[in-house]
RNA sequence: GCUUCCGUGGCUCAGUUGGUAGAGCGAUUGAUUCGUAAUCAAUAGAUCACGGGUUCGAGUCCCGUCGGGAGCUCCA
């Protein structure tokens, strides 16, 4: 095929390999490009992303692919220098990831002057320079060649592999490495580097298989890029809602209560039932729903029905003496067979469906004690999560109207650009772990891709991440460091009903199943919570804020004007303080932003006389007097219509925090 | 549950090779009554997470438990 190289001369290659050479020939013209491309025998276009089909590719180098074959190139440097300085190591698998890459060892523990050490032989490495080489070979002289190079976990791979398959290494200097590629042309492209930490990770990530030791580090094309990324995180530790949020006094947790059991501070708890009632006015009055009061727990029976018990046991907690005879009890995990027992407490037409019911539920989880996190990950959580009983023909309009209320509720709360969406199926090759044979798996994942086609959202498929009696649309979020955790799901379930003999009468008077939707359109109150204060850390919007106005008298003398300013707020149902203390303006002003209160109220003797107040806003600072009329009306105005008025520019602030 | 690092007043942290706990912020009290990001002073507050061990002597060294961070596994 012929290449057009960037000063216009074009140049024919034979094959595959010698792509690759001309594309270290031609990478010094595309900057750091990376990797070469085969796509059906054609040259892919410079910018094209890494298909299937397509072994090589060339790509810029900052593009994602280019980027990715850099840190995938700075693992394989990360693992030579492993090698040099500690010769026993055996290598495992050093892919690159969504900010760094890692690489897994077969050794003690690293600490961090290890890690200052590695980062050293990384340097040197990289100053020497290697050209990476590509080379294949058939499976069998591949299992040789790392049999004798002492690497069992890297046999293991390749023996994995098809017989006849071609198998890839590449080789830098002395250091060859099994790898699919792609890399960068050499190591001296690994110019802006730095190991962030190293933890525990298992083999092939079973806790059965040998413990290894990963590295993690991130990579960029240019030190400003780095320094950028280090900036980020240093900025993401700041948002932390497990830092920001005790620090701002919305929760805390308590040694002597336990792990994953935080506990709601009055600011915090301000938030959440701003959360809830918003959340259940929300559904009741505009989107039909009824609401149910169910108790925390059941006996096992309940559980043995639902398959939670075969299911989910190690997750619940259990009350109660099984082996003493005695009644055994579980905390409930989930609403949906209490609720399921209302829907059957009456008979239900054809005409009653959709019946939509939804609670305010806490529900309690066993997680393992290493799970724990902050509000994220918690053993006890409240949840407005609501069961549709449904005929089959109105799934695919309810599925739609679930999709619709989570947009809504997403959006509100400004968080729609932050999620994405994740079509969660079972997993074919762990049948006994899930309810109902492949027909009805297939039936029911083709309805929720289906939905999500229809309403045009981009999402990803996952396998194995179902529930056990029915695939799920999860909508996921992001945490300041980068992990992914489920904010609302929705899910289709078609094969419960039948184990609670749930039915409706249908026009012939006969008796269906209904289809079950299992939804949330917020996730649960403590996750979201963690989630908004890492997403606006700390500056909420008005609405949600636990103290929107705080009045701040200049003296002593102005007291009570300043109660007369708040009585006016309070009457108007806005969280209002006042500051009373003997302490000066600039005081009073300091400690309330800290504290992130939206708006200030300073009051004295001009403000007393022509009954105004002068405000002092976290979104444009001071913006002068008016009277309490306007600013009672503005204020209302933008609590009720939740809206999410733009902070000042950063540096402004900056300016201001010095 | 696993690996690893960590645990000192309410918070953030000092505390040398083991010698008997310190700062800033916060709190309290008093003075001050002030116009847009820190008024002054005084006071209180710590069996150094808990339990055991080594030692003449442990915040410091060792073991265990509990709790926290990071990661892994799990996640209806």
């Amino acid at each position: 095929m012929k290449i057009t190289l960037k000063d216009g001369s074009v140049r024919e290659y034979e094959n595959a390999l010698s792509v690759y050479d001309v594309a270290m020939d031609i990478s010094e013209g595309l900057a750091r490009a990376a990797c070469c491309a085969l796509v059906d025998g054609q040259v892919a276009d410079l910018r094209r992303v890494l298909h299937q089909d397509c072994t090589l590719a060339i790509c810029t180098a900052d593009s994602p692919e280019g980027l990715a074959a850099l840190r995938h190139t700075a693992s394989h440097v990360l693992a030579e220098a492993v090698k040099n300085l500690f010769p026993g190591v055996k290598l495992a698998i050093g892919p690159s990831i969504d900010t760094g890459f890692y690489y897994d060892f077969d050794h003690e523990p690293f600490s961090r002057e290890d890690l200052d050490a590695l980062e050293a032989e990384m340097k040197k490495i990289i100053k020497k320079g290697a050209r990476l080489e590509r080379f294949t070979l058939p499976r069998a002289e591949a299992v040789k060649l790392m049999e004798e190079r002492q690497e069992p976990y890297k046999v293991e791979l390749i023996q994995e592999l098809p017989e006849d398959a071609e198998i890839s290494f590449y080789r830098q200097g002395d250091f060859v490495d099994l790898c699919a590629g792609p890399h960068l042309m050499n190591t001296k492209g690994v110019k802006a580097f730095k190991l962030t930490s190293s933890s525990m990770a298992y083999w092939r990530g079973d806790s059965d298989k040998a413990r290894l030791q990963r590295i993690y580090g991130t990579a960029y094309n240019k030190k400003e890029d780095l320094a950028v990324h280090l900036e980020r995180m240093e900025d993401a530790r700041r948002r932390d809602h497990n830092r920001l949020g005790r620090e701002m006094e919305l929760f805390t947790t308590v040694d002597v209560i336990g792990q994953g059991l935080p506990l709601f501070t009055p600011k915090g708890t301000k938030m959440i039932m701003k959360l809830q009632r918003w959340m259940e006015d929300l559904e009741d009055k505009e989107w039909g729903y009824v609401r149910t009061r169910t108790p925390l727990m059941a006996k096992s029976d309940l559980y043995k029905i639902s398959g939670h018990w075969d299911h989910y046991k190690e997750g619940m907690f259990i009350l109660g003496d099984e082996a003493a005879g005695g009644e055994v009890m579980a905390l409930r995990p989930m609403t949906c067979p209490f609720q399921y027992y209302v829907y059957k407490n009456s008979q239900k037409s054809y005409r009653d469906l959709p019946y939509r019911m939804s609670e305010t539920s806490t529900l309690f989880r066993n997680e393992d004690s290493g799970e724990m996190h902050g509000l994220t990950r918690v053993r006890q959580f409240t949840i407005t999560e609501a069961h549709i009983v449904l005929r089959p023909d109105q799934a695919e309009e309810e599925l739609k109207n679930c999709l619709d209320l989570a947009y809504y509720v997403l959006s509100t709360l400004g968080l729609q650009d932050e999620v994405t969406y994740r079509l969660s199926k079972w997993d074919p090759a762990n049948k006994e772990k899930y309810l109902g044979d492949e027909a009805y798996w297939n039936s029911t994942q083709d309805a929720l891709r289906e939905v999500l086609r229809e309403k045009n959202v981009s999402f990803v498929e996952a396998e194995g991440e179902a529930a056990f009696y029915g695939p799920k649309i999860d909508i996921q979020a992001k945490n300041v460091y980068g992990k992914e955790d489920t904010m609302i799901t929705i899910q289709l379930d078609c094969a419960i009903a039948e184990n609670f003999d749930m039915y409706y009468v249908d026009q012939n008077g006969e008796k269906v199943r209904p289809y079950i939707i299992h939804r949330t359109s917020m996730g649960c109150y403590e996750r979201t919570l963690a989630w908004l204060i890492e997403k606006y850390a700390g500056k909420f919007p008005t609405w949600l804020c636990p103290e929107q106005v705080r009045v701040l008298p200049i003296s002593e003398k102005y007291e009570a004007y300043g109660d007369k300013v708040l009585k006016a707020l309070l009457a108007r149902d806005i969280d209002a303080t006042v500051d009373n203390r003997s302490e000066k303006i600039g005081f009073k002003i300091r400690d309330a932003r800290l504290a992130r209160v939206p708006y200030m109220l300073v009051v004295g003797q001009q403000e007393e006389e022509q009954g105004l107040v002068s405000v002092r806003s976290r979104f444009a600072g001071d913006e002068g007097p008016k009277s309490l009329a306007e600013f009672l009306d503005q204020i209302c105005e933008e609590i009720r219509t939740k809206a999410i008025r733009p902070e000042m520019a950063p540096e402004e602030t900056k300016q201001a925090e010095k």
